[in-house]
DNA sequence: CGTCGGCTTGAGGGAAATCAAACGATGTGG
DNA sequence: CCACATCGTTTGATTTCCCTCAAGCCGACG
C-alpha cells in the first residue's frame, strides 16, 4: 500500500495505518466476490454481518425514498472499505449496489471484532475510513445545502478525479465514470433532466465532457472555481495534477 | 451511563460500549471548560489536538462559505463526543461553536491514542460515535437532496427530540431549542426568511410551535409524515413517546 | 429612548422540478 | 436482416419552491 493512500493525515500514523491495512487485507484473504453492474451487494434492512473492501469497480450506497426515487449517499472507489457500520449495527440502513462490474473482498464481523481487540492498528485503519468518509459527507452537505447544480456536479467530478488519481486509477485529466445521468442526479439531488442541461452548459463552456462512461476534465481550475464552496481546507490545498 | 445510551445497536456490545464510555470519562476527568453562547470551541484550520465530550448545552460544527454564509454540518447534544477526527487529522476542517451556554470535557489526542492501544473498548466507543454520526449524516443528505423545506425542518425537530429524549433531556413533547431561525436555516440549507414562513405554516397547521427557545411538538405523527423520507429504517422504528 | 438582534411579512425573480416527447444506441427475436 | 423494445440522452414548455430585496415589528438592553 503506497504511502499516498493516507494523505492529509498525521504523518506519524502512516506506518500504523499501513500496518492495519495489511493485516486487514491478509485477514480478508482470497474470500472475494464478483458483482455485475447494477448488482446488489447488500439490501437495505437485511441483517449484515460482513465488512467489505472494494477491489475493482465502483459501488454506491443507495437510499430508496418513496415511489422509486433514490438518493445515492456515497460512492466507493477501489481500495476503500465499506459496510463498516455493520460492526455496530445489525442491519444495514441502506442498500449497496454496484455502479460498474465490481469485485469485493469481505470479512465477517465476528472475526473483525476479534482482530480489533488484538490489533489497535486495525482499529485505526477502520477509524481512518470512517473519518475520511465523514469529511466527504460534511463536504457534500455543504454542496447540497448551499451549492447550486453546477457547483454540485463540478465538486462531484473533482472529488472522483482526485480520489482515483491518488490510487493511480486516473491518467491525466480523464477517468472512466460508470454512472448514468440518472445516477448523477440521484447523487447530486437533481433530476435527470436538469443534470443533462447542466452537463451541456459545462460542456459548452469547455469545462468538462462526458461521453460513453468517460469524463474528461478540460478545465480543472474552472471546475474548482465552481465547486470551491464544497471543499474543506484539506481538499482545497491538495490539488491533483 | 444507562443502557439506552446505545440504542439500535448490537445488544452484545452494550457492556463493552458502557465500559469504553466509562474509561473515557474517567480519563477525561475534571478537565472541563465552559463556553458562552456563540463561543468558539475550535476554529477552522487551526491545529487541534483535543477530542471533546459535551457535558451540557448544545454545540454545532459550522462551515463558513463565502461572504458570511454558513452551513451547520452537525449539532451535538449532551453526552456526545465531538472532534474525534482530531485523532487522524492535524487540523479541524471546520469550526465548532456553542449554540447555547455549554460545558465540555476534553482529552489530548496523544493520551487518547495510548488509551486506544491499551483498551479496545475505548476504540469501540469512538467507532460507535463515528458510526452514529455517519448514520445521521446519511439521513441528512437525503433530507437536503430530496426533501423540501417542510420535510427538513420536521426531520430536524424530530431528530433533536428523539436524541434528547433518550438522554432524559426532553420531557414529553417539548424541549429547549437554543437556535435562532438563522441557525435553523444554516442547518437546513434555507434562508431565514423561508424558515420563518415554513415555521408559520407548521404552527398554523397545529404541528409545532417554537417560542423563545422552546419547541413544542403538538403533532408528532404529522411531523413524522412530513419528514419520513429523511429517516432510515432504525429511526422509523424507534418511535419516541 | 434609541439601538440592535431576531422575528415577521410582502413583492418580484430565478433555479430547478415537472410534464411531455423525441432521438440515438444497443440488443433481440421473428 | 429488419421490426421492435429498451435504456439512456436530449430538448421544449410550464410550474413551483425558494431566494432576493425590502421594510416593518418586537423585545432586550445599555
Amino acid at each position: 500500500v503506497p504511502r499516498t493512500e493516507f494523505p492529509l493525515h498525521r504523518a506519524e500514523l502512516y506506518a500504523e495505518l499501513d500496518d492495519g491495512d495489511r493485516r486487514l487485507s491478509r485477514e480478508m484473504g482470497e474470500d472475494t466476490r464478483a458483482v455485475a453492474p447494477r448488482g446488489v451487494v447488500t439490501r437495505a434492512g437485511e441483517p449484515s454481518d460482513i465488512v467489505y473492501r472494494l477491489r475493482t469497480g465502483w459501488v454506491a450506497r443507495v437510499r430508496g425514498v418513496d415511489d422509486g426515487k433514490q438518493q445515492i449517499l456515497a460512492v466507493f472507489l477501489p481500495g476503500e472499505l465499506f459496510g463498516v457500520k455493520a460492526l455496530l449495527l445489525e442491519r444495514q440502513p441502506d442498500g449497496i449496489e454496484a455502479l460498474s462490474a465490481a469485485t469485493v473482498s469481505q470479512i465477517e464481523v465476528i472475526r473483525l471484532r476479534k482482530l480489533i481487540a488484538a490489533e489497535p492498528a486495525v482499529s485505526l485503519r477502520l477509524m481512518f475510513q470512517l473519518c475520511e468518509e465523514e469529511r466527504r459527507l460534511h463536504n457534500w452537505i455543504v454542496g447540497l445545502g448551499r451549492g447550486d447544480a453546477e457547483a454540485r456536479i463540478a465538486a462531484m467530478l473533482l472529488d472522483f478525479h482526485r480520489r482515483l488519481h491518488r490510487r493511480g486509477l486516473a491518467a491525466g485529466d480523464s477517468f472512466t465514470l460508470p454512472m448514468t445521468q440518472q445516477q448523477i442526479g440521484d447523487f447530486c439531488g437533481l433530476t435527470v433532466v436538469h443534470v443533462n442541461r447542466v452537463l451541456r452548459r459545462l460542456r459548452e463552456a469547455g469545462l468538462v465532457s462526458i461521453r460513453q462512461g468517460a469524463a474528461i476534465l478540460h478545465d480543472i481550475a474552472g471546475l474548482r472555481a465552481l465547486g470551491r464552496a464544497v471543499f474543506d481546507i484539506y481538499e482545497s490545498e491538495d490539488a491533483p495534477s
